[in-house]
DNA sequence: ATGACTACTCCCAGTAGA
């Protein structure tokens, strides 16, 4: 038995509903984490998700942002929102628990803030973002779970994950404070589920819209699955599905997912 | 390269994304 979990930012779920769906039927995930469904939750297609045999959980909210949990489990549990800001009302993380034959999993469905331009308040908007999210993760890591955080982080880890590292030095998404600070999710014990498995240079997740950057493969990695310990070592698989960026109306992003093997109640 | 695309919005020029 495994259980499979996949993390795709969608860029306006009304806009790719009928991808989403041929892609659920052909991946068949049985957890996954949508991000920027650009929707509120009432507009969210759920039916048509929900007739695929999925439970429907969405953190929505007007125009940006917008995370939802999509599994074949049913949810013991779902917390939207993550602690440590009052002030921040972006709809950015979803987190869900399901039931296992022995024990549980949890997954965290989280859209980490952009920060660009780097120099305006959306950066330390999105350092400060990444503090709140250590912070849960510790709390989490101590209960000695399984725990999947799956999104689209806007972090390329290294640079081997962009295709040319020079022009990137001073973006949000590759600066040093933000690289250092998606290393210590891992020096928690977190692990790169992509990197569990393969070193090899220019796997990408998500590629611009704008000069050709997908027929050039000129693309980044950014879209992740961290495992704790208690998944990851039960990781069986993971892939990129980067041949859905070649479909017509594309997402910038693609679907990424892991098998674990782990035994649904 | 002040570029390029795509999607959103009190409907359409301005904002955001990465």
């Amino acid at each position: 038995m495994t259980i499979r979990v996949a993390t795709w930012n969608v860029n306006s779920v009304r806009q790719r509903i009928d991808l989403l769906l041929t892609w659920l039927r052909e991946c068949q995930p049985d957890i996954v984490c949508l991000q920027e469904i650009k929707c509120v939750d009432e507009a969210f297609p759920r039916l048509e998700i929900e007739a695929l045999g999925y439970n429907v959980v969405t953190h929505g909210q007007k125009t940006f942002n917008g995370v939802a949990l999509l599994s074949k489990l049913k949810f013991d549990e779902t917390k939207s929102g993550l602690a440590g800001d009052d002030e921040d009302v972006h709809a950015r993380f979803l987190e869900g628990v399901v039931t296992l034959k022995r024990g549980v999993l949890r997954i965290a469905c989280l859209y980490l803030p952009n920060g660009n331009p780097v120099g305006t308040d959306k950066y330390p908007y999105k350092l400060k973002w990444m503090s709140r999210l250590l912070e849960y993760s510790k709390e989490r890591l101590q209960t000695e779970e399984p725990l999947i955080l799956a999104g689209d982080f806007n972090v390329i880890p290294h640079a081997r994950d962009v295709h040319n590292p020079a022009a990137w030095t001073e973006d949000a998404l590759f600066k040093t404070e933000t690289r250092e600070s998606f290393q210590s999710l891992l020096g928690l014990g977190l692990a790169d589920a992509l990197r569990a498995v393969t070193d090899e240079p220019g796997l990408y997740t998500f590629w611009d819209y704008q000069a050709g950057a997908w027929q050039k493969n000129h693309g980044l990695r950014i879209d992740h699955l961290l495992l704790s310990p208690q998944a990851s070592d039960r990781l069986a698989n993971v892939g990129i599905d980067s041949y859905v960026r070649g479909w017509e109306k594309p997402s910038d992003h693609v679907p990424v997912w892991a098998d674990l093997d782990l035994e649904a109640a």
